[in-house]
DNA sequence: TGTACATCAGTGAACGCGCGTTCACTGATGTAC
DNA sequence: TGTACATCAGTGAACGCGCGTTCACTGATGTAC
């Protein structure tokens, strides 16, 4: 909103990122042109092709991002599953555009090295927190479990399918809950 | 892929339903549009409109047939809370366009009677699966920590973020092992 | 301190394309009499 | 059995629009000497 009439913006790249993270929230993915990201920017529709070089650089960006954001997420919990559980659920409610496009590996440039690299290091952290369970037969599996059920939750949570049940209670929480009453009911 | 050459389609909105599900399944939802599905169909641009006013129309059909297909599948499973996740994962892997679709509130019109109907029947069958809990304390949050775990890892799989982890072995099938190992081991 | 040059970010006009929508039309089918 | 009419499904031309991409350009900034 600074009304600098300089030449050169300072932070296109910033500026078009938050941008595309506004219309992903809002409309979705399918809603994003470059052309009306530049116009959100206030600056010439060819300027973002300077920083990313189209569509699919630009979200392939914003997915690497969203994994640093959860990695950070992830460890501010420290250590344990439920915690971990509810820090997940939690990111994919503060920053929805990112956690969509994460998910979305047709929207994005499979070979890039940072988004790799990203990836990598928020699956390290999802893989330590299920370390902390018992050793048994098949961790692996039950980690496959606790991701799904943190991930269907705020998938579901996200989509309004769960308008009805959760009402207005925090959504980390109402996770918690749930995940220890379907445990305790089995 | 019948040569008939007969002014009137025959069943166009079933033609046109079927190329809409393949493009979604391929390339997303995104990239869907009238124009093509028509030229699939291999009818004038403007025939579909005659069927599903426009795209929130056509996708919305979409939403209420897979509502009732979940239906169909879920009650072909009988009783168990165990054998309705499995039903549920083995659904939306046989009809990923579907799948893709229902949980997309964005896409669809919001106020059709007949996508109402559709979500009331598969909801109410999601329920009856619940009821199956011991009538603990907060039954209805066990039963959405159960939806979760379903809809996470189908859309996990999906996604391709599972693919390290799964193997070939049958989707349903490690699913439930999945859950089966988290339950044990907390 | 001053000048020349290279580099980079952003401009703006032009292009061709596929899209949704509208509209007067026409071919096919069913129904009334 | 035959004719007239209504209805419905599909046609095809036209429109205006926003898009991505390309390209020669220009303004701003930094660096060498």
């Amino acid at each position: 909103m600074t009304e600098h009439r300089s030449y050169h913006h300072g932070d296109l790249r910033k500026a078009v990122t938050d941008a595309a993270l506004d219309v992903i929230a809002e409309s979705g993915v399918g809603a994003l042109s470059m052309r009306d990201l530049a116009r959100r920017a206030g600056v010439s529709h060819a300027a973002p092709a300077h920083h990313f070089k189209d569509r699919a650089g630009l979200l392939t960006a914003i997915a690497a991002e969203g994994h640093d954001l959860l990695t950070a997420e992830l460890a501010a919990e420290g250590e344990g599953l439920a915690g971990m559980g509810a820090a997940y659920v939690r990111f994919a409610e503060l920053h929805p555009a990112h956690f969509q496009v994460m998910f979305r590996p047709d929207l994005v440039r499979a070979d890039d090295p940072e988004l790799a690299a990203a990836r990598g290091r928020s699956a390290a952290r999802l893989r330590e927190g299920v370390s902390s369970l018992p050793g048994g037969a098949d961790a692996e599996l039950a980690g496959v479990a606790a991701w799904s059920m943190a991930h269907g939750f705020a998938s579901l949570a996200r989509s309004g399918a769960l308008a009805g049940v959760i009402g207005d209670r925090e959504q980390g929480e109402v996770f918690l809950r749930a995940a220890q009453e379907l445990i305790r009911a089995q």
